[in-house]
DNA sequence: GCCGTTTTCGGCCCGACTGTTTTCAGTCG
């Protein structure tokens, strides 16, 4: 059993837990912190670059760890990982996880009472023998309570098309409050994060006391993790936490730019600061002596706008959606950062299902849909018969419906065009769900994966290879099967999948649906980066899923992608032209 | 443990809130 990138990350993660129970020096557990979260966004396969020998060119690889890696993914274990468990129970990493308890407390649990794992700390939580030990009292303990029930009802990262409304619905509220001059997401769901862990809101405002009492107050409001003069967080009756931020409007751009995001991206910032002579936190530019001690005396410098922080740091303003320490400081400061693309630049949906198949509207009422969101182009690309759940068509039916299509294509009169396409079934044996005699009659052919999602890397990456090869196939719908948030994408082998792309130039999808987003960011960067075509489409299932298309934009951004790479960017006539001319 | 037009050794972002404290450690983001 080899390991895949995502159990390697978790490994370090764990060992970096572990090791800050322990007691090591913080800076080599956040070593192995950082690691973990690198190879976790990572778009390429540990494998394939370890057999090329360049692990330490990954950013917070060095010699240890690369060979650390090594060892995983020869062996399927690290001793490192195994000694330490020995040494401290790797149950508490689950008990650093309650919030409220960090590594000292759980040290303290541990080695006061044997504590080693959650239900442990629970039973002895309940049996009140937290209390009494030094530094705890009867509230801290009731905390951790409270800690425990919380994350038995957390399933989870919550989805950013779940979180966007909630936070947006927050926000609205509070705006009305006197005395709220501004307001804004920030976070991760200002970054655009498939999903998210909280939502972070961020009002100005010169009298924050009564903004932030109505805000403890709300009646959605589970209860009350923590309540101060400009910072309070709250848990939701769904679950969800939220957290507020207030500060005055002059502050707005260090603020927002702090609380935006990433923690490794502000990271940087700070950095780069210091190395300016100032520190930088949310609240302003503070001039430091050379040993970094903030200067007392010396005015402070604030900044109202974003783009006044990015300025004094000599960059540019960088679009959050890049925020995540993967190159956009560097990008920034070499005047090179990429004109991502924006939702005015789409010409077209090249993805949608109707009535045909498992769609709620027809043809018409569709292109009618898509027309009025200021779309030029749509294609109907409904199941195919191997969806016979989803009401998948036959061969004969969808040579009926390409008549219907026909005819919808006229009577929109020219300005607005209607293809004929289908999403065909990458059928489990590995072979599509059509022969080519019918695939060259349709205008547009996007193949899926449906089934057998869990089949192993060698089989399902060859049925996603076999699709790709096909000259009749244009794009790769959803490619890696995720669902936000309960299933995990296929086991594939993505290098495989790119190079098979860009030899054959069949486009990858990157779908809007904030269940899928998939591609994600970090391999739709990777396609890019191969010159792959991409296609940003919404699956609409009916008319206000088209307004979706908001969230494949949120993820083409954070792949860094440009309009030019994509295809439904393109006006009407280069669309026809290059599907014509892909071996047809 | 990583990293380097300030360094291959000696640094490594910064502040708010809580609870248990007589001045601050722990946790979180």
């Amino acid at each position: 059993m080899t390991l895949t990138n995502r159990d390697i990350a978790d490994i370090f993660e764990n060992v970096a837990t572990l090791l800050e129970i322990k007691g090591e020096i913080i800076h080599r557990v956040l070593s192995y912190r950082r690691a973990g979260e690198t190879i976790r966004e990572m778009a390429r396969d540990l494998r394939a670059i370890a057999a090329e020998g360049t692990l330490t060119e990954i950013p917070n690889i060095g010699k240890t760890l690369a060979e650390k890696i090594v060892e995983m993914l020869e062996t399927g274990k690290l001793e490192f990982y195994e000694r330490l468990s020995a040494e401290i129970p790797p149950g508490l990493v689950s008990v650093v996880h309650i919030n409220g308890v960090g590594p000292k407390k759980a040290k303290l649990f541990w080695k006061e009472l044997g504590i080693t794992t959650v239900p442990d700390l629970e039973t002895a939580a309940r049996a009140g023998k937290l209390r009494d030990l030094a530094g705890m009292g009867a509230k801290s303990e009731q905390k951790i309570i409270e800690g425990i029930e919380s994350l038995a009802r957390q399933t989870g990262r919550t989805s950013l098309g779940v979180a966007l409304p909630a936070a947006q619905t927050i926000l609205d509220s509070l705006l009305k409050l006197p005395g709220a001059i501004e307001g804004a997401i920030a976070g991760s769901i200002r970054r655009g994060r498939p999903t998210i862990g909280d939502v972070d809101l961020l009002v100005a405002s010169d009298d924050a006391t009564p903004i932030m009492d109505a805000f403890v107050k709300m009646e959605q409001v589970a209860r009350v993790l923590g309540h101060g003069p400009t910072k309070s967080s709250v848990e939701l009756l769904n679950g969800l936490q939220v957290d507020l931020r207030i500060l005055e409007k002059a502050r707005w751009g260090t603020a927002i730019n702090y609380f935006t995001g990433s923690q490794a991206h502000n990271i940087r910032m700070r950095e780069l600061a210091l190395k300016q002579g100032y520190s930088l936190n949310e609240h302003a530019f503070s001039p430091v002596d050379k040993d970094g001690n903030i200067i007392e005396d010396a005015p402070k410098i604030l900044c109202a706008t974003e783009e006044e922080v990015y300025a004094k740091l000599g960059l540019p303003w960088i679009p959050p959606e890049l925020r995540e320490d993967s190159g956009e400081i560097e990008a920034a400061l070499e005047n090179r950062l990429p004109n991502l693309i924006t939702l005015k630049d789409m010409q077209a949906d090249l993805h949608m299902h109707t009535t045909w198949s498992d769609g709620k509207l027809s043809i018409r009422e569709m292109a009618e849909a898509a027309k009025a969101r200021g779309r030029k182009y749509i294609v109907i690309t409904d199941h195919s018969q191997y969806s016979a759940i989803a009401g998948g068509l036959s061969v004969e039916r969808i040579l009926q419906q390409q008549q219907e299509v026909r005819q919808v294509d006229t009577e929109m009169g020219g300005d607005f065009r209607v293809f004929h396409g289908v999403e065909m079934d990458i059928r489990s044996d590995g072979t599509l769900d059509y022969p080519d005699e019918i695939l060259q009659q349709l205008d547009f052919v996007i193949a899926s994966l449906h089934f057998s999602l869990r089949q192993p890397r060698e089989q399902i990456t060859q049925r996603l290879l076999n699709a790709i090869r096909n000259p009749h196939v244009d794009l790769i719908g959803h490619p890696r099967g995720q669902l936000i948030p309960e299933r995990e994408p296929a086991d594939l082998d993505m290098d495989a999948v790119f190079e098979a792309a860009r030899q054959h130039g069949t486009a990858l999808e990157i779908n809007a649906n904030p269940r899928r987003l998939d591609l994600e960011a970090q391999y739709a960067r990777r396609a890019v980066e191969l010159g792959i075509p991409i296609c940003i489409d919404t699956d609409a299932h009916a008319a206000d899923q088209m307004d979706l298309l908001y969230f494949g934009i949120l993820t083409a951004r954070r792949g860094w992608v440009t309009a030019k790479s994509v295809i439904n960017t393109w006006p009407v006539e280069r669309f026809i032209a290059w599907t014509q001319n892909r071996g047809k």
